[in-house]
DNA sequence: TCGATTTTGTGAATGCCTTCACAAGGGCGT
DNA sequence: ACGCCCTTGTGAAGGCATTCACAAAATCGA
């Protein structure tokens, strides 16, 4: 969910990979979404000086049940201390290094409006292992301003920045019109992973891989469950609180997912 | 990946709604954040002046297999023609009544910093079934301000404007240390689902639906495909377009998820 | 009227993910 | 040194979700 949820996974893993002694190994894709929440949960934990947590507590610090935390972190190795728990230390660096997060990672952010604005501010990304490397509009009056200590590109030079700055992550915030065209040069520039605003299903190559946000739909799942919820009660009182109706949901990204 | 996904039902629909003779049935929670992408391609047919879908168009209008597709749609009942196809129109309605959209859904948006205010501003909201009924910040200096026709109002009066404009959905935009103490209100106030932003979980009763949408956590999980992808081809020249390494995706409200 | 053709709707099979439940392992107190 | 107690890591079971594959339905042309 919710997140989207994924699909199609072309790769055809088997058994090649078992010979590599560290961090090779297929990683459930389920997993791979909660790994990012768990390395939250684990800077939190850092920050409050918290040293070693159980699988109970940092479950319920992540929202998800203990014994769904284990399994997960069994894929990465075996980084616990039975009958005391894990290091936060190092179980935040084996996260980091499963998702890559080892140095910084540049990414392109096209589309400056509204929203481009807000991401290009965001200092989420930076704290959480991303650069900004490139600003890209389409916009001549907006072309040259500088935002967040970078100068504004025109998207006529997307290919060039793309290259130079060897890129291989990017944010699309374009209109929905433009979307594609603007994912189809990122993708001959070799970017090869794109997130997604614009409201439209892109059309990637297969080695391409693609998220996306649709707040849009994130509230229609709301609105289903609520609908719900109204319908059984059959109109009690609005403010009397309502038990037991519905179990709560996070999104993970997975908000989920579909595939091409 | 994608998106995250869903959790923890702690539903006990077992069978004691087969009774009921219209819409009432379970849907598979990996259905209802399809419908949603089904009715944004449905929409863009119809403005194509399109009439009528086979499940093999619409899916690759959705970007996912026809199979799915009717699978899914079959949870709402039996609106296709056999060796026709489905109507554009009646089709559209059936999703849209099954996610509740019948009528325009109250919404309450809480922080206008970067983010609130593009969000404030987004058409997909309006166009899409939600009409943004209250803006709610704690900056005093931002409070009477005038916003797309609504006026900011004081965080203080969250319940009294919740309650009067009986508001059932609210987006969560406000820094993460303030997130919780939000939250709590909004629900106190008779909110049921929440859109939230800042990057914590959130702590509700089980009455309560959250999702998240967290976008360093999106990025993480592009990350850690990159970084597979780059692994796996011990460094081919990075323009070079590489194909068949792993099949791409789109989130879902799948965005993944957690629970409570 | 009837058969050819198209496309839906759905049982059955498969695979992935979650959850259970417990044996194995490791620290710590005595 | 030794045994107690706590917590991990993981087989096995169960539940969802996806995909397959085909019979049933409906149109259309002759
Ligand atoms: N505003 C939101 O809160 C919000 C929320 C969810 C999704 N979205 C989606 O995100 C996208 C951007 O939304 P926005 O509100 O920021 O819109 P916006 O109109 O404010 O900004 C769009 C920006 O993209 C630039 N642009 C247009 N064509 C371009 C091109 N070919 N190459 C590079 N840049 C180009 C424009 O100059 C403009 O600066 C839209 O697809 C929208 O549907 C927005
Ligand atoms: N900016 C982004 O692109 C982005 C992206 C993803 C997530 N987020 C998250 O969204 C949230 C908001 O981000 P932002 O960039 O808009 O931050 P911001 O600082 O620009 O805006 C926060 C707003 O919330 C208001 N606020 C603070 N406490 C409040 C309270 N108790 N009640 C009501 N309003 C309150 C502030 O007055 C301010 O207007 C943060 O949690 C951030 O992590 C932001």
């Amino acid at each position: 969910m919710t997140a989207q949820r994924d699909e199609l996974n072309a790769v055809s893993d088997t058994a090649d990979q078992r010979v590599v002694p560290g961090t090779e190994r297929t990683i459930p894709e389920a997993t791979v979404a909660r790994l990012a929440i768990y390395l939250r949960a684990l800077t939190g934990l850092a920050e409050r000086g918290i040293g070693t947590v159980s699988s109970d507590s940092l479950a319920t610090a992540a929202g998800v049940n203990s014994a769904k935390l284990r399994k997960d972190l069994s894929h990465l190795g075996s980084y616990g201390v039975r009958g005391v728990g894990y290091d936060v230390a190092l179980l935040t660096d084996q996260i980091r290094s499963t998702l890559g997060l080892n140095e910084n990672r540049a990414v392109a952010l096209i589309g400056l409006g509204h929203l481009g604005q807000a991401l290009a501010g965001y200092a989420g990304f930076a704290s959480r292992g991303f650069r900004i490397s490139a600003l890209i509009d389409a916009d001549p009056a907006m072309v040259g301003d500088r935002l967040r200590g970078l100068i504004i590109q025109h998207v006529d030079a997307l290919e060039q920045v793309v290259r130079s700055e060897n890129i291989a992550i990017a944010v699309i915030a374009v209109p929905v019109n433009a979307a594609q065209d603007v994912c189809d040069r990122l993708v001959a520039a070799g970017v090869t992973s794109i997130l997604n605003f614009a409201p439209t299903v892109l059309n990637v190559p297969s080695h391409v891989d693609v998220r996306k946000v649709d707040l849009a739909a994130e509230l229609q799942i709301l609105s289903f469950h609520d609908n719900r919820k109204g319908a059984r009660q059959d109109f009690a009182p609005a403010s009397v609180a309502r038990v037991g109706a519905v179990g709560s949901r996070l999104t993970t990204t997975d908000s989920m997912v579909a595939a091409t």
